[in-house]
RNA sequence: GGCCCGUUCGUCUAUCGGUUAGGACAUCUGGUUUUCAACCAGGCAAGAGGGGUUCGACUCCCCUACGGGCUGCCA
C-alpha cells in the first residue's frame, strides 16, 4: 500500500518540547535521526513541539538549540514551532469531522473526572467512553466541545517498527483521543501526525516511551488516508543503577557535559554506541558514524550511562582532533564551565603545548591541568605533592644545572645529554632529576615530558623558572 | 489495576538454531617508562528463573520474576 521506504528521500526529524533544557536521552534521539539522515543523503528538521502553552518557554527553545549546536547536530531548514501550525492542526480536525472519522464531544473536564472517580471507586479502570461518539447533531447544546478521534472499538491496530518489530495493540485498549481541545489548539497526538506528514517525514525516531501513542497516531494517518511514516523506537537512557535517568544521577543535560569537559565528537561518539553497535566498531569520526549507522544495529534494552567509558571514548576524540578545533572548542568549555577565558599570550602556549597534552587527557579540565605548565608566568608555586621534591639537594643540582643551559641549541637531542649528564654528576637516575624539574617548570608532579616543557616555554623561561627554584 | 516493551560478563554490546559465547570500557597481574596519560602481554567475568518446540537453543513459543513505558483538554 505505501512504496518502499527505501526509495524515498529520507527525511527525520527532533521534535523535542521546550520544558526545560536539551536532556541527554534526547540528545542521542536527535544525534540517531541526524545520523540516519545525513548518512542518507537525507534531510534532518527540528520543530519545537511547543502546543502546551502553559509550559513552553522561549528559555528552554533557545536552550535546546544550544545544545544541538554544541553537540554538532546540524538541522537543515528553519526551525518549526509546533504552536505556529495550530490553524493548520484545527483544520485537519475539521476535515475528520467531515470523514466522519471524528466527532464533537461536548463532556466536560468535571464529568470525565467524575467518570473516572466513579470507576476506581468500584475498583476498575475504565476508559473514557463519549456519550456524544453517535449523538444527533440536532441534540448538539451551544457550548464548548473538544474534537475526539473516533477510534474503532474493536480489532486490532498493528505497528511494524524497525526497533522494536511487530507490535499489536488491542483496540479495545484505546479510547477516543482528543484532537482538538476546545480551545481550538490541538493536542500533541494529532499536532504530532499533522506536522510529520505536512514536513514529509518519512522515519519517526524516538523514545520508546511513544510506542502506545504511535498506536494512537497510526489511526489518525488512517483517518486521514496518509501514509505512515517508518517507526524506530528506541530504548530510553538510564542512569549507571539501571534506573530512569533523574536528576538524582547528576548530569542530565547536555550543556552540563559541555560544562564537565567533554569534547563534541566523543560525546557523539559514545552516545551513538549507547543503544547501538554496528560489529566491534567503538571509535569512530561522526563521518564513519554516519556511514555505518542503521536502524538495524538498534538495540532493544535501555543502555545504562558510564562515565568511565565515556570518558575514555573522549580521551581518543581528544587526542585525534585537530589542534586549531581542539583549542577553539577549550575556549567554549571555558565559558560553559565560567571559567576565565584564556589571555592572547596564554592561547599561544596553550596552542604549542598542545601537541604534548592531547593525548594525555580525557577532558578538557584534565587537560588545562597537564597544560598546566604553559599557561601560568613566574613565580611558579608548586602544589604540595611537587613541592616536596624540591629540597636542599635537588635545588643544588638544578643551581648546577642552569648554566649548562645558557649556550645551547634548544632542542631535545641538544637538551638530552646535558640532562643526562648532570644525573650522571650526582649519581641519580633521570627520573630522580626529572621530580625537581617538573616542580621548577610546572609546580606539578604529572606534567608532559620535561622536554617537552622546556620547549613549549622556551630557553629564557626555562632558566628562569629554574633560577626561581634554585633560590 | 489494564495494556505495551525489555532482560548476554560490573557496564556498552556481538551472536540473527550448531561458536572454546567475541570485542570494548572497568578491574586485576606482569612488562615498559621521566610523573601523568598511553602502550605491550596476560587474567577474572555473562545468556534472570522455569517450562516447552527441535537432533540441537542465548537465539523460536509460553509462564514467572525484575526493570521500564503508556493509560491527560502533557508532550
Amino acid at each position: 500500500m505505501s512504496r518502499p521506504p527505501e526509495t524515498r528521500p529520507v527525511v527525520t526529524r527532533f521534535a523535542p518540547s521546550p520544558t526545560g533544557y536539551l536532556h541527554i536521552g534526547g540528545g542521542r534521539t536527535a544525534l540517531f535521526n541526524w545520523l540516519y539522515a545525513r548518512g542518507r543523503g537525507g534531510t534532518f528538521l527540528l520543530r519545537i513541539e511547543d502546543t502546551d502553552r502553559e509550559r513552553s518557554t522561549p528559555e528552554a527553545t533557545a536552550a535546546i538549540l544550544r545544545g544541538l549546536t554544541w553537540l554538532g547536530l546540524d538541522w537543515d531548514g528553519e526551525v518549526v514551532s509546533q504552536f505556529a501550525r495550530k490553524d493548520r492542526h484545527a483544520e485537519v480536525a475539521h476535515q475528520m469531522l467531515a470523514r466522519g472519522t471524528a466527532y464533537k464531544c461536548f463532556s466536560t473536564q468535571e464529568e470525565i473526572a467524575a467518570f473516572r472517580a466513579e470507576a476506581e471507586a468500584r475498583g476498575t479502570y475504565a476508559l473514557f467512553q463519549s456519550p456524544w461518539r453517535d449523538a444527533d447533531p440536532a441534540t448538539f447544546p451551544d457550548a464548548p466541545y473538544v474534537i475526539r478521534m473516533k477510534a474503532p472499538r474493536s480489532g486490532e491496530t498493528v505497528i511494524h517498527d524497525t526497533v522494536q518489530g511487530r507490535v499489536v495493540i488491542q483496540n479495545s485498549t484505546l479510547d477516543d483521543m482528543i484532537c482538538l481541545r476546545s480551545d481550538a489548539t490541538p493536542t500533541y497526538m494529532l499536532a504530532v501526525v499533522v506536522d510529520d506528514h505536512d514536513m514529509g517525514v518519512t522515519h519517526v525516531i524516538r523514545g520508546d516511551d511513544h510506542l502506545n501513542n504511535a498506536a494512537r497516531q497510526q489511526m489518525i494517518y488512517d483517518a486521514m488516508g496518509w501514509e505512515i511514516p517508518v517507526w524506530a523506537h528506541i530504548p530510553l537512557i538510564h542512569g549507571p543503577d539501571g534506573k530512569k535517568l533523574s536528576k538524582r544521577h547528576g548530569a542530565t543535560g547536555v550543556e552540563e557535559y559541555q560544562a564537565m569537559g567533554y569534547p563534541a565528537a566523543g560525546m557523539r561518539n559514545y552516545l551513538t554506541r549507547l543503544g547501538w553497535a554496528h560489529g566491534d566498531a567503538e571509535i569512530f569520526t561522526s563521518a564513519e558514524a554516519m556511514q555505518m549507522f542503521d536502524l538495524s544495529g538498534i538495540g532493544r534494552a535501555p543502555a545504562r550511562l558510564d562515565f568511565k567509558k565515556l570518558e575514555n571514548t573522549c580521551g581518543h576524540h581528544i587526542a585525534m582532533a585537530d589542534n586549531a578545533a581542539l583549542l577553539h572548542e577549550i575556549e567554549g568549555f571555558l565559558v560553559a564551565a565560567k571559567r576565565p577565558a584564556l589571555s592572547p599570550a596564554q592561547k599561544q602556549l596553550l596552542a604549542q603545548a598542545l601537541y604534548c597534552v592531547k593525548d594525555r587527557a580525557k577532558t578538557f579540565p584534565e587537560l588545562l591541568e597537564k597544560a598546566h605548565f604553559a599557561l601560568i608566568s613566574r613565580p611558579v608555586v608548586a602544589d604540595e605533592v611537587s613541592g616536596k621534591s624540591l629540597d636542599t639537594v635537588s635545588r643544588g643540582i638544578l643551581k648546577s644545572l642552569t648554566p649548562r643551559l645558557q649556550n645551547v641549541r634548544w632542542t631535545k637531542d641538544a637538551l638530552e645529554p646535558i640532562l643526562n649528564d648532570v644525573a650522571a654528576d650526582y649519581g641519580i637516575g633521570f627520573g630522580k632529576l626529572a621530580a625537581p624539574l617538573r616542580a621548577a617548570l610546572a609546580g606539578r608532579s604529572a606534567t608532559p615530558s620535561v622536554y617537552d616543557m622546556m620547549l613549549v616555554i622556551g630557553q629564557n623561561e626555562t632558566i628562569a623558572r629554574l633560577e626561581d627554584a634554585a633560590a
